[in-house]
DNA sequence: ATACATGCAAACACTTTGCAGCACA
DNA sequence: TGTGCTGCAAAGTGTTTGCATGTAT
């Protein structure tokens, strides 16, 4: 982190990512400050993602298959996405997601950053007849 | 699978998967194949390599923050890219990726699929000068 | 004053899709 | 002989970047 000014938008892009709680993509994010402040681009939403999430004070949750999300929640914990509504969720798993990082492994490989996610059927939607989903 | 079709390029997009043991992206698939057989397009490599990998002769391996990439060997097994020379490279890790599929989890969440995968500096790229890697 | 941040639009990386024609079972 | 597959090109999705201008320190 070598840029430390505070500009309007990133205190926008910050407030707005602690008001959400649906883990939101980038462009969630952006759609929902473009509605309140039209005049911030989406570049700059982006790129105060990236910023906010280097600098610890977002969560950048990296989703294979799909679009990026943002959690206000800085914690340990891992992410589901429902297969039927899509949505993102926490889940808690019997162990940590970052026990493994900054060791090195038995092959030599030294180990930065472990990525865990799932993918499967949320409460709302198990249980929902064949193609429905939880209140679309 | 209800499609059960074997094209010349279906075997084409097996057999070179086989033979790649680099975790090749599916453009790199693609390149490789392109280079022998100038005929066969982009669209059905892709729509091969998912054929493919859906009906469990290849492994897809989904990575965030990047091309998907898929691997000639099925069995359980994590991944990690190295930061520095961006490959991909096998890992293993002290559990099973799969010990949680098709469980409900506490919160009623039906697990349907685990993904794992690492980030960190491999043993070739490791203790190389900053800026360096690993034979580029 | 000046280096960092912004807004815009275009470019980028990766993947999917519509469609007309082809070929495997 | 028909439906599943192919090649082509275009579109789709998500994100980054070059550049001129603006602004926080």
């Amino acid at each position: 982190m070598d840029s430390t000014r505070n500009t309007i938008q990133r205190d926008i892009v910050l407030t707005m990512v602690r008001s959400m709680t649906d883990h939101p993509s980038a462009d969630a994010v952006y759609a929902k400050i473009h509605g309140e402040y039209p005049s911030i681009s989406r570049a700059t939403v982006y790129r105060n993602l990236e910023y906010l999430s280097r600098s610890g004070q977002i969560l950048h949750v990296e989703m294979p298959n799909g679009a990026d999300c943002y959690d206000f929640n800085t914690s340990d914990h891992c992410h589901i996405r429902c297969e039927k509504c899509k949505k993102v969720f926490d889940i808690s798993v019997p162990f940590s997601t970052r026990i493994l990082e900054n060791k090195t492994d038995p092959d030599g490989f030294l180990i930065t950053k472990c990525n865990v996610t799932f993918t499967g059927i949320c409460p709302a939607c198990s249980g929902v007849s064949e193609g429905g989903a939880c209140n679309e």
